[in-house]
DNA sequence: CCCATTTGGTTAACGTGTGAACCAGAATGT
DNA sequence: ACATTCTGGTTCACACGTTAACCAAATGGG
């Protein structure tokens, strides 16, 4: 627990006193900038990001109003709301994103050998099935 | 992270859901049961927490109108605050720290072999270790 | 002794996460 | 076709964490 507070505190600090970026604002960032023409139905955004709706409708207003993102009504369901990351977002998840993964290799994985590596995979899958089957268990 | 994040949410939920404790409020309470005499300086606490002292300060204020703590000036030190669990938080905390590391066990623990945990342990302190060194630098 | 600094703590403003209520548009069943 | 139910999203009220400003009591060097 405390290895992982320490973690993403780090992490986190790096990004926003780099990019002025949160941890939920690149995650958002990285799957818009990976789906094809950087866009994305809301929902799908949602069920990428495991958030619930009325968070991620807010945090969408937020960096709507940074100018990160864009929305536009669906026209296939008119109900629908379609996310696109803007060239502003985009400039700004490419600086960040190799300067985030440089931050976990240093913090983490060049401090671990291959094994410790390994086995700490193993033990996050088998945490993430032991999970599953208790949220499947309703 | 996606471990982390998952044990987390499920181990606060049961928290929730059955003793009406948030992580935040078992950490604390978990510390106060094991101060003598159940009673803390504020900023003793802080230390235990590694928490800032405003959250501290506001969240105290939120478990005494709860009735989990009560709150008296310190006679030594006149600018000084002295916190101190109530029966009633006694009470909770004494029920939900059972559960609490039933739940840590089978979710986590109970599936890893011994040399996973151990490999656990010290890529926890490994890591630790480094963000320590990333802190001193300032 | 006195002024400057440090320490312990609270408060205010803001950004953020959660759950519930709500609304419009789509899907479904009879 | 029409009423019901489901889905995608927004909004509200509230809990929570952070930073900065603030205050009072303690400390410490001259």
């Amino acid at each position: 627990m405390k290895m992982q507070d320490g973690l993403s505190e780090f992490i986190e600090r790096q990004l926003r006193n780099r990019c002025g970026l949160s941890g939920a604002d690149y995650q958002v960032l990285a799957h818009l900038s990976e789906a094809p023409e950087g866009r994305l139905r809301s929902f799908e955004l949602g069920q990428l990001l495991r958030w619930e709706k009325s968070r991620l409708s807010q945090h969408l207003g937020r960096m709507q109003n940074r100018g990160l993102v864009s929305r536009e009504r669906c026209l296939a369901d008119q109900r629908g709301a379609v996310v696109a990351i803007t060239p502003r977002g985009s400039d700004l998840i490419k600086v960040a994103a190799p300067q985030h993964v440089a931050d976990v290799r240093d913090v983490l994985i060049d401090h671990l050998t291959a094994t410790e590596m390994a086995m700490l995979v193993t033990i996050g899958d088998k945490v993430a099935e032991r999970l599953a089957a208790l949220e499947h268990k309703h």
